[in-house]
DNA sequence: ACCCTAATGAGTTTCATTTTCATTTGCTTT
DNA sequence: AAAGCAAATGAAAATGAAACTCATTAGGGT
């Protein structure tokens, strides 16, 4: 069990709600996009092309329904929407993500922050249920090609 | 110098932008808020009271402006809008933030992250410039109200 | 097949933020 | 002090993501 296609109508079911063909289209541009962060509008056209009869409400809707259930989870990325990604149950704790301040590449690690969970707790008395870890810089990448228009680029 | 209404003048000429009544109004509102996370629509409320001719697109792009400048930093709580808090130019990283999710209190913490950056460029080669950590859970206040109607809430 | 409710979709609404543009203001130059 | 001018402002309109409305449709049990 878990989320895949098979799995997951068990879960809706468990929740008291119904596998719609619109939600199960859903699903499929989610799963075919995990390494993705899509917004709304994003699964609104990538669902349109196996189900153009598709309302973008119901994809909103489906998207806070599958947050709900635990399929999904929202992030921001401070680019004007909100973006989904699959929700891992395994982990207490989110992911963390870097995002290239040149490029816009969305970068994800697994620091553990566990430590910093168990800190709060003792020194605060704030039991975290949830956090994120959202860091804003340079990638590799962008680095090197800086680096190297520093030699031969002189105008 | 820094962030004072004196030191203040100085940062807009530096670059080249006018201190207008408007600007000294807004900057007022926001030293007179330093513990709190306001947002556009409230600093528009608290300026006018001294200030009631000021338009709230004056107060949106001079936020806007003292971002750009390095007086503010922004932030999301995940509440529908953003909200501006004083940039600390000592700090390297920004403070992270624990909201509440029974009383929405936030509450501010100074963990050091250094190793978390240093890390992640270690790792990954990614340079991190800012970063924020945000984590929602139970305060210990409601923490401990709740364990109160435990023994005596029956019904 | 029938019923009932959950679910959907087109359209409307909300609301934070941005943009437009005519007017005003802060400075610099006479 | 008056003139000149670009920057700044404010009222209003525009934008855009997200939520809501409501008539219609479609699951799932009978
Ligand atoms: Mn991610
Ligand atoms: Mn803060
Ligand atoms: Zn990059
Ligand atoms: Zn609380």
């Amino acid at each position: 069990m878990g989320t895949n296609a098979a799995g997951f109508n068990n879960i809706l079911q468990t929740w008291g709600y119904k596998p719609t063909t619109q939600r199960q289209a859903v699903l499929e541009v989610i799963l075919k996009n995990q390494d993705k962060h899509l917004s709304a509008e994003e699964v609104f056209a990538e669902t349109k092309k196996t189900n153009p009869r598709i309302g973008l409400a119901t994809v909103y809707r489906t998207l806070q329904l599958f947050e709900k259930v635990g399929v999904l989870q929202h992030i921001s990325l401070d680019d004007g929407c909100m973006r989904y990604e699959m929700a891992d149950p395994e982990q207490k704790y989110e992911h963390q993500h870097l995002i290239c301040e040149v490029c816009s590449d969305v970068i994800e690690i697994r620091e553990d922050m566990a430590f910093f969970a168990e800190k709060v707790f003792l020194q605060k008395g704030f039991r975290i249920t949830t956090h994120q870890v959202k860091a804003f810089g340079i990638c590799k990448k962008c680095s090197d090609d800086l680096e190297c228009n520093h030699g031969n680029d002189g105008k």
